[in-house]
RNA sequence: GUGGGUGUAGCCAAACGGUUAAGGCGCUGGAUUGUGGUUCCAGUAUUCGUGGGUUCGAUUCCCAUCACUCACCCCA
């Protein structure tokens, strides 16, 4: 207990938080070119906001949520998921008030109570992105787009996208009509859950992973074939977007989101190397979420991507990220007052901006030195009590093992160079 | 919530129902007293996730429990 950290939460060692800085970097970067400003909100609300937001009926809230009442009484959760809360600042501070579109983008922790597996934890990172205010195609496109740019930029060239539309909630329910016409007969073929499924959400129906189910469902009705005239041309320009910028991308009739919000656009990046978790990032349209969390109606787009499942993606193509390692000086000293001296010299020497360590052990010259080797110094600044006498220190070039004396009056200028 | 697999040192990893639990990596120290990366030597688990049971005897067999892991479900 006391040694375990809860199941399914990870702690990034300082040994393999390089990389996650460099992730973030990466995303921080393309963010700013595509002018989408950060925002930081809670990690936890009042229930009520997820329980609107993403849908009471949905897996995450009936059955994964972190929720407990403070000692206020109030009921709050642990956030599950970035667009509600993006959603209700927005609505909070008036945001459309200042400008009629906008780009935000977050990226933190998110608790989900699932039982963990490869690339699914109860404590895991998302970066996200919403856009708030054009209900047009080429706001999706843009943000499908952010997202192929950064995990091209990581190396991530070949994932796959798939798209789909699930309609506006008017195309949705001639589709679920027809749908559990065609399912109604057939229900005894299908899988448990498919049943169970049938009653809450038939739409789910079409990507389960059952084979008997998907042989069923490849002769339904797609909701591609109930969409309305807008909700068709939108998809279509969605395409046309995304061909124009040469973006490879499959539809997916069958592709379904979880969440309740989602209308029209959905879409999927993923990559099939990661086992029963293959999505690294997925999102879509939720025009209608705004007004159900007590906004005007606003038209919306937005993604998340999970960072653990990019990570992870990295690792099975073998990619590392250039984290940056060694360090520019290590100080080795012997005896207790070239100690001191070598302390006062560190000191300097990092306020020059430099990368540099020393031993707190008293240590032998000979241990300091392979510290020194294996943090990857590029100098080594020597200090004995011969050198302290003359006043004097030596500096060995770790590559060439040469070394030459200086004065300790010039030490910190002879080190910049 | 359901099902499968695993559980030996910081990491990887053997062995075996029975005296002192291989090895490798890593780490630490040393190879004449103040110098790294190679090499060599030495040290590094009174103990085999935890708790029961079977047995003359269990790390090895059984049960439970916990943890990890994979799959279902769901999703990032």
């Amino acid at each position: 207990m006391l040694t375990n950290g809860p199941r399914g939460t990870n702690d990034i060692l300082p040994q393999e938080v390089g990389k996650w800085h460099i992730l973030e970097g990466k995303i921080r970067a393309w963010c700013e070119r595509y002018r989408f400003g950060e925002i930081r909100t809670p990690i936890f609300e009042h229930t009520e906001l997820f329980l609107r937001g993403v849908g009471e009926t949905t897996d995450i809230v009936e059955k994964e949520m972190y929720t407990f009442t403070d000692r206020g009484d109030r009921s709050i959760t642990l956030r599950p998921e970035g667009t509600a809360s993006t959603v209700r600042a927005f609505l909070q501070h008036k945001l459309a008030g200042q400008a009629p579109l906008q780009k935000m983008y977050y990226m933190g922790p998110m608790f989900r109570y699932d039982r963990p597996q490869a690339g699914r934890y109860r404590q895991f990172h998302q970066f996200g992105v919403e856009m708030l205010g054009s209900s047009e195609a080429i706001a999706d496109a843009e943000t499908i787009v952010i997202a192929l740019d950064i995990l091209k930029e990581l190396g991530l060239n070949d994932l796959e996208v798939h798209i789909n539309s699930i309609g506006c909630p008017q195309c949705r329910q001639v589709h679920k009509e027809k749908l559990m016409e065609f399912l109604g007969d057939r229900l005894s073929e299908l899988c448990p859950d498919c049943v169970s499924r049938f009653e809450r959400n038939p739409l789910r129906i079409l990507d389960c992973k059952n084979k008997k189910c998907q042989a069923i469902v490849s002769d339904a009705p797609a909701v591609m074939t109930c969409l309305c005239d807008e909700c068709r041309t939108h998809f279509e320009k969605l395409q046309s977007y995304l061909q124009k910028l040469n973006v490879k991308y499959e539809v997916d009739t069958n592709l379904v989101r979880g969440l309740d919000y989602y209308t029209k656009t959905v879409f999927e990046i993923m990559y099939s190397g990661l086992g029963a978790q293959s999505t690294v990032c997925g999102g879509g349209r939720y025009d209608g979420l705004v007004e159900e969390c007590g906004g005007p109606s606003t038209p919306a787009v937005g993604f998340a991507m999970g960072l653990e499942r990019v990570l992870l993606t990295l690792e099975k193509m073998d990619i590392q990220l250039a984290v940056p390692q060694g360090i520019d000086l290590f100080i080795a000293s012997m005896g207790e007052e070239a100690q001191v001296e070598a302390f006062s010299l560190l000191h300097q020497c990092r306020a020059h901006g430099l990368k540099a360590e020393m031993d707190y052990r008293k240590r032998s010259l000979k241990a300091q030195m392979k510290q020194a080797n294996k943090l990857g110094a590029e100098k080594v600044v020597i200090l004995g009590e011969e050198e302290l006498n003359k006043g004097q220190a030596i500096i060995r070039l770790m590559e060439t093992g040469e070394q030459l004396e200086v004065e300790l009056s010039q030490l910190t200028e002879k080190l910049k160079g």
